[in-house]
DNA sequence: GCTAACGTCCGCCAAT
DNA sequence: AGATTGGCGGACGTTA
């Protein structure tokens, strides 16, 4: 099980030619001065090769260079300016070093390549740019990518989507480590919308079909607001005037997960919220959030999050920030 | 941890 | 002709 202490060094790994974007949305979030709710933050290096040009017009110069990847506990990989070139050698063994000494490498868009050339995501689910998606997966069919989530948790290996999808994943990072509480406050700062969880892909426009709006959006915010009712999938095809075969279809298209699925994985949300903000019973937070009896959240916020509500509740509140134990969350 | 009842969901296929 | 829909069966998952 990893602590949080163990995650504080982050690295950033940067290519010659890499986009502005992808480089300031990490380091606006772990290299950021730390916010009051915590009281240690990330150590954030940028390793860059010497000279490596940054948007085009930008020239980074760091004191670190790609052997500084391997000592630190999480790696982040942006994406890299063109992926019909095989990624830079030395950046692939770097990181496959870094994932082998135990670091968290998470990549963003495109960066997914550089992880996919190590080998990382062999027999792992990933995603990457919905642009390159199908290449990725053409080249490693070993790889099961998924183009329609905004990002993937592997636990010790993560993909995120293009660009902004990037701001999500490091905010998932900071709540695995720090809690949602810490997470909601920095998104509020960064003005983002806190939790677009990773299984969540209705809110990505993905402009590839013509009409880019799968028309669930109402249906999944009016689920949201009735999280503690029971929900069947008959109800919410009810709702969204569909045959139940129909909306499980849509349902799975639009989010990338089953209507169950996904209910359960928004009930675990809020229960989690629940639990860092307030001191009710885990039996009251079950009903809360429509979990039915204690012993039923308990069953799945363990395989969720990791840990039983209780411990996750210590470890987020009553001594919120010293090297508590959070385990390793399953794929969002 | 077991069980019984019930819900979910996916392949198949005909209807639209 | 091709895509979308909805009903059905049955394996599988969830709940209490």
């Amino acid at each position: 099980m990893r602590t949080i202490t163990d995650m504080a060094t982050v690295a950033l790994a940067v290519t010659d030619g890499i986009p502005l974007f992808e480089l300031a949305a990490p380091s606006a979030i772990f290299g950021m001065d730390p916010p009051d709710l915590v009281d240690s933050w990330y150590d954030l290096t940028v390793c860059a090769p010497p000279g490596a040009r940054v948007g085009g017009w930008l020239r980074a110069d760091s004191p670190h260079g790609l052997d500084d990847l391997a000592t630190a506990d999480t790696v982040i990989v942006p994406a890299c300016h063109n992926v019909t070139y095989p990624p830079p050698a030395d950046l692939v063994d770097a990181v496959r070093a870094a994932h082998e000494a135990g670091a968290r490498v998470a990549s963003i868009c495109t960066g997914a390549f550089v992880l996919a050339a190590a080998g990382l995501l062999e027999g792992r689910r990933a995603t990457t740019h919905w642009m390159h998606a199908a290449r990725l997966a053409r080249q490693y069919p070993g790889i099961d990518v998924d183009p329609a989530v905004l990002y993937v948790d592997e636990g010790s290996v993560l993909t995120s989507a293009g660009k902004a999808a990037g701001i999500d994943l490091c905010l998932h990072m900071v709540r695995t480590d720090h809690g949602t509480a810490v997470a909601n406050a920095l998104a509020r700062v960064l003005v983002v919308a806190p939790h677009r969880a990773g299984g969540q892909a209705q809110f990505i426009a993905t402009p590839v079909p013509a009409s880019d709006d799968h028309g669930l959006n109402d249906l999944l915010a009016w689920a949201v607001a009735h999280l503690d009712q029971p929900l069947t999938t008959s109800d919410l095809a009810r709702r969204a005037h569909m045959s139940p075969r129909n909306l499980s279809r849509r349902f799975t298209a639009a989010t990338g997960s089953t209507p169950l699925q996904w209910l359960l994985t928004q009930r675990i949300h809020r229960a989690q919220e629940l639990l860092e903000k307030t001191d009710e019973s885990v039996d009251q937070i079950a009903d809360r959030v429509g979990m039915g009896t204690a012993a039923t959240l308990r069953r799945h916020f363990n395989r969720t999050a990791g840990v039983p509500p209780d411990t996750y509740r210590r470890t987020f509140n009553e001594e919120p920030h010293r090297s508590a134990s959070v385990g390793e969350p399953a794929t969002v």
